[in-house]
RNA sequence: CGGGGUGUGGCGCAGUUGGCUAGCGCGCAUGGUUUGGGACCAUGAGGCCCUGGGUUCAAGUCCCAGCACCCCGACCA
């Protein structure tokens, strides 16, 4: 991509209501563009990242027997008054009214969609077990959004929902997912703890929520690096023992990344969602969920992968893996050959975004600093005299220069 | 939903006890000089001063109401 086309450009000004660490860098970096409090544009940067992370999160969802599928974000508050939720989430519902009085809100979740889908298709046990997910926006009218990605009020979010024959195979399948999860956050770059949860709206118990640290998280946890576990501090007030495996446990400042749940026969007993077992007897099915908010990992791993001059990447979720820049001045040669190499490297399939501006050496330094690729490669006069580029990688602060020859095979290798 | 703050070109801000043509920086456009860590000079474009009422000869400025955004709480992927 050249740089000089692209929707969404660097900023030295800080917007005045960048209230977070993710906010600002997002915003300046041109990731993304705030419409309304926690409503975002995800600009073409800021998309490819969301990508990458959707990615990964496809690759381990699959790999548990997850099927993607897509459900509708408008729904018929019938749906919702199946199971009563119409009335305990009215508060964070977005509503609104069709032609002829018919209501319908914008869903905050799927459990009262994918219950009664599931419903039309499973009959025997032999339809069991079973679990599909979606990629998709959620809409919940929060009292208070925030801090950039961390909290909106449409986000998006990874759900999924499994389905059993038995609370031991959901037992199972649950350990299977968390794994899963823990996979995930570790292909973004993330520290993630899983954290005994108390529930909410979704349950009473029998949940666990995934923990990133980084010093910007709301909630402080007491980890334990022995069995990557973790307590949210409310619950265990001063504990200094692991409570799973005993190991030393310490306090680190947490951005809740992701839950899942055992949600029983909850919904499948509003829902009628039942199926006839190997004895004959017909019986409810038992269900869980999964969770994660892929809009929020975006902000989450700015906050965890910075520094003062910007965004670090890490390489699995960058949204370009090179970022090329030519320092040609009127040079035309100089401009030609950052031009001949941009293409190689393109047809090379090697994402790469090109400043091809007419900007100075220090502008384009620091917007490459901010938007924070993996590897910067640099062409100028005094790197062509040596028939090289200038190689620096984001997180290292010195380059080292490679014969151009070299630079292709380097990046392919 | 309680308490506090802010709203002025695209962005960040200034604007005196109400006063005359609303400024500054960045960005943008044109020309020129520059080119390895946020270049410089010149010229120029761009403004329902959040909205609606009111007070006044006169409102960006004062009063009332509303809306939006931010912060602190209660709630959450």
């Amino acid at each position: 991509m050249r740089y000089s086309r692209m929707l969404g450009r660097a900023s030295y000004e800080v917007p005045h209501d960048a209230d977070s660490v993710n906010a600002k860098l997002l915003t300046q970096g041109g990731f993304i563009d705030k419409v309304a409090a926690g409503i975002y544009n995800h600009l073409p940067l800021g998309l490819r990242v969301l990508q990458n992370i959707n990615d990964i999160i496809r690759e381990e969802m699959n790999f548990v027997q997850g099927q993607e599928l897509l459900m509708p974000a408008l729904h018929p508050i019938e749906l919702w008054k199946q199971t009563g939720r119409d009335k305990t989430m009215d508060d964070i519902f977005y509503k609104t009214r069709a032609s002829g009085d018919r209501d319908f809100v914008f869903g905050p979740s799927h459990e009262e969609v994918v219950t009664p889908l599931v419903a039309k298709y499973v009959r025997s046990y032999k339809d069991l077990p079973m679990s599909v997910y979606q990629l998709q926006t959620k809409f919940r009218d929060e009292p208070r959004a925030k801090s950039g990605l961390l909290r909106g009020r449409e986000f998006g979010m990874k759900d999924m929902y499994s389905f059993h024959t038995s609370t031991e195979d959901l037992d199972a399948y649950y350990e299977e997912v968390k794994a899963a999860y823990l996979r995930v956050y570790e292909r973004c770059g993330l520290r993630a703890y899983v954290v005994k949860a108390a529930g909410g709206v979704f349950t009473d118990q029998y949940t666990h929520e995934f923990s990133v640290v980084t010093p910007a998280g709301e909630d402080t946890i007491l980890v334990c690096d022995a069995c990557k576990t973790a307590e949210n501090s409310e619950i265990a007030k001063s504990m200094d023992r692991c409570e799973t495996c005993g190991g030393p446990v310490k306090k680190e400042k947490a951005i809740e990344a992701g839950n899942i749940f055992k949600l029983g026969t909850k919904f499948s007993e509003p829902c009628n969602l039942h199926f006839t077992d190997k004895d004959g007897q017909r019986k409810l099915v038992v269900m869980g969920c999964y969770g994660i908010g892929n809009t929020r990992m975006v902000g989450t791993i700015v906050e965890a992968s910075h520094d003062d001059k910007g965004i670090i990447w890490p390489e699995s979720v960058a949204p370009y893996r090179v970022h090329l820049i030519a320092l040609a001045g009127k040079d035309p040669v100089v401009a030609q050959r950052a031009e001949q190499l941009y293409l190689e490297l393109l047809k090379a399939h090697v994402e790469v975004l090109f400043d091809d501006r007419d900007d100075s050496a220090g502008k384009k330094f620091t917007d490459a600093d901010l938007i924070g690729l993996p590897i910067r490669i640099v062409v100028s006069a005094r790197t062509l005299e040596k028939e090289s580029v200038e190689w620096k990688r984001r997180s290292e602060s010195e380059g080292a220069m490679v014969l151009l020859q070299d630079v292709l095979p380097k990046l392919i290798a």
